[in-house]
RNA sequence: GGGCCCAUAGCUCAGCUUGGAUAGAGUGUUGGACUUCUAAUCCAAUGGUCGAGGGAUCGAAGCCCUCUGGGCCCGCCA
């Protein structure tokens, strides 16, 4: 690659052009012996106020009983250019604003976005986080509300482990509740097949046939809900058939939900089955400190009578951990089991390889029969649990559980929590279900909700006809592969676009676009892009720098040289929106840069050329680290 | 009744954490650009009492208070 001296350029350009500024403005202030050093310095939403801008002015000018732009003037006056900073310049308004030198700079961001790797950054200063997402019970398919869960999860742990955290994604898989029991009664009491799912998927066909149908029975016979619970009872007990039973059920569920997450690019680490908590007899010890302190009582009276309880500031916010009839709630299992993942309490579990091979990373899951703790290295300084909102509550609890009794705090014990996908009225009519124009949230009890496989199937056949219109000599090998690609990423995309506290309300034929604000719209800017750099013969000469000085160049390499801030605000704020919004407007530049600047064509030994296509080179690659931090693959051709 | 969240263009959303320059995208509608590196694209026009009211501030979409409308949650289910 040409012009590329490793150390010599920052690594981080953007950064340091606004650290640059920074250090500028203080020793202006120093200069000028005004104490402040609440200023923040920002690159501009707007062209014309320079590269980077600065608000000092303001907050200086209440002490000094000035106008702004008048202090503006003295401190940009005491502003000292540096190797990326050209010149300072007070505006009228009162900013004070910073033009870079913009042969540095571009130089400075196109080597360093070709220099592989160079746009992680370190947030986590290497301590261990664990990620626990999709946790779905093992009674049903995937729908596409479980999709928002796998997807947030999987693209957080993704921007963890690129800020330097060391990660582990954990997957709980409830075996021993009450959807499970229910599926149960469907086979064991109800009559239906095993073996005979006509021609469903096995997950599919347990959630939205055997699971639906043994729901409405329940609801309607007392004696189905008495044997449901019976069935939970013998579920506790793993010498018993039911058990035996629900285990091979969940299991073969388990395995077809996983198979949906591979699908779309999530991996795990470890699967933590609750019928090994339980069974591991962690709550128990627990219970037992817990009964020697005041943090819990046996209630003698009112409705709670006979439970043991957390008390809460009123009577009504006591919480139940233990039964009457001495079976721990799900609040008191999950205690345990949080301790376990912060390391407050030694490690119950040994482990094993799952026995569905999972693609690219070995997968374990949770032994009570596999040496304890052998090596799995799980436990973490801070976990955070990808779960929806309305367990927020719950989760509130938990997390005041877990300070009390074991001092971990809201830093260290994350719940990250996300608004449901509802339906559209018109997919909901589609569904036969009438709802007067109102969306409305999906039920798996009642069997109102949209498959994610499904969603997926059709978007393929949507990118595959579209692939196919444009690519006629396409193999169909190629064409699935790409097809898969752009069903997958418009799935990821459509997750997490949007800030987590917003309802994601899911319309079966809007999520078929893709055009727009969607994935592939940034897909087929990556394509473009590689279609340019192989068409371009790559002489290797010297780089015309100052020559990407246009309005589109400019705003090209500033996106590209951004990447590290988007990745540093969604690591520290936890939030894949922000990854997702500069992949968006990392293409826009791209995009308004293709069409109004042509980079092959004149002669290609031309250093404005050469400049051209390096910078395309350095987008093709800023632009496929962030598509990787979402997940959303990069398909060279569609 | 109590708690959490949301309200910005016709629709879907950024911007709010850390107040500052003309509030931005997509979509829709209308018009335009493919003999050119892929038109899944681009350009232009259109479109806003930032839910309402009050407060602190030189300055509020953003901060504080009140209210209105909407969603969700309040089980010996998980």
């Amino acid at each position: 690659m040409p012009h590329k001296t490793p150390g010599m350029w920052p690594a981080m350009s953007y950064a340091d052009l606004l650290d640059h500024a920074s250090k500028s403005v203080a020793g202006a202030l120093r200069e000028l012996g005004i104490d402040n050093d609440d200023y923040t310095v920002e690159i501009p939403s707007k062209p014309g106020f320079g590269d980077v801008s600065c608000n000092v002015a303001f907050l200086a000018a209440k002490a000094a009983h000035r106008a702004p732009r008048e202090i503006a003037v003295d401190i940009a006056k005491e502003c000292r250019p540096t190797d990326l900073i050209e010149r300072i310049e007070a505006h009228g308004s009162g900013h004070i604003n910073f033009f870079a030198n913009v042969p540095a700079l571009n130089r400075s961001v196109i080597t360093s976005a070709l220099d592989g790797g160079s746009f992680a950054v370190d947030v986590g200063h290497g301590s261990k986080v664990a990620i626990e997402h999709t946790s779905v019970n093992p009674n049903k398919a995937l729908h596409i509300g479980h999709m928002r869960n796998v997807v947030i999860g999987d693209v957080i742990s993704r921007i963890l482990k690129s800020t330097n955290h060391r990660v582990r994604v954990l997957n709980y898989v409830d075996d021993m509740g009450l959807q499970v029991a229910e599926l149960v009664l469907g086979f064991a009491e109800l009559g239906f097949s095993e073996s005979d799912t006509g021609g469903k998927r096995f997950d599919q066909y347990c959630g939205d046939v055997v699971y639906v149908k043994a729901s409405e029975k329940i609801k309607a016979d007392p004696a189905l809900k008495a044997k449901s619970m019976e069935i939970l009872e013998a579920m506790e007990d793993q010498a018993t058939d039911l058990a035996q039973t629900a285990s091979r059920i969940s299991h073969k569920i388990l395995r077809s939900q996983l198979d949906t997450c591979w699908r779309i690019g999530a991996r795990y680490d470890c699967l933590n089955f609750e019928s090994h908590i339980v069974r591991s007899g962690m709550w128990a010890r627990i219970f037992a400190d817990l009964q020697k302190g005041s943090m819990v009582r046996l209630e003698t009276e009112g409705k709670n009578a006979g439970c043991w309880i957390v008390p809460g500031s009123a009577p009504e916010d006591d919480k139940v951990l233990v039964r009457s009839n001495g079976v721990a709630t799900y609040i008191a299992k999950d205690i345990p089991y949080a301790a376990w993942k912060l390391g407050k309490i030694p490690d119950p579990f040994g482990y094993e390889p799952c026995a569905q091979e999972q693609p690219d990373v070995p997968l374990l899951q949770t032994s009570l029969s596999a040496p304890e703790g052998a090596g799995a290295d799980l436990q973490s300084d801070r976990v955070i649990t990808v779960i929806d909102s309305r367990q927020t509550r719950l989760q509130t609890i938990i997390t005041a559980l877990l300070a009390k009794f074991f001092g971990a705090t809201k830093q260290d014990y994350v719940h990250l929590a996300y608004e449901s996908v509802t339906l559209s009225a018109e997919t909901a009519a589609q569904m036969g279900q009438q709802t007067g124009g109102k969306n409305v949230q999906m039920s798996g009890r009642s069997g109102l909700f949209v498959n994610a496989v499904a969603v997926l199937d059709m978007l393929q056949e949507r990118a595959r006809a579209e692939t196919l219109r444009r690519n006629p000599e396409m193999g169909a090998d190629e064409l699935d592969r790409v097809s898969e690609q752009i069903a997958v990423g418009a799935m990821r995309y459509e997750m997490i676009r949007q800030d987590l506290d917003k309802v994601i309300t899911f319309d079966l034929a809007s999520s078929m676009r893709l055009d727009g604000d969607t994935s592939s719209y940034i897909q087929y800017a990556h394509a473009r892009a590689v279609r340019i750099l192989q068409k371009a013969d790559r002489p290797g000469g010297g780089a015309d720098y100052a020559s990407l000085c246009g309005a589109h160049e400019r705003d090209l390499v500033r996106a590209i040289g951004t990447l590290g801030l988007s990745l540093r605000d969604s690591a520290v704020n936890l939030s894949p929106k922000v990854v997702a919004r500069y992949a968006r407007d990392l293409t826009v530049a791209f995009n308004a840069f293709y069409e109004h600047v042509r980079v092959i064509g004149s002669s290609e030994a031309d250093p404005v050329t050469v400049a051209r296509i390096e910078l395309v080179d350095s987008f093709r690659a800023a632009l496929a680290y962030a598509l990787g931090l979402l997940g959303i693959p990069a398909p060279p051709r569609m």
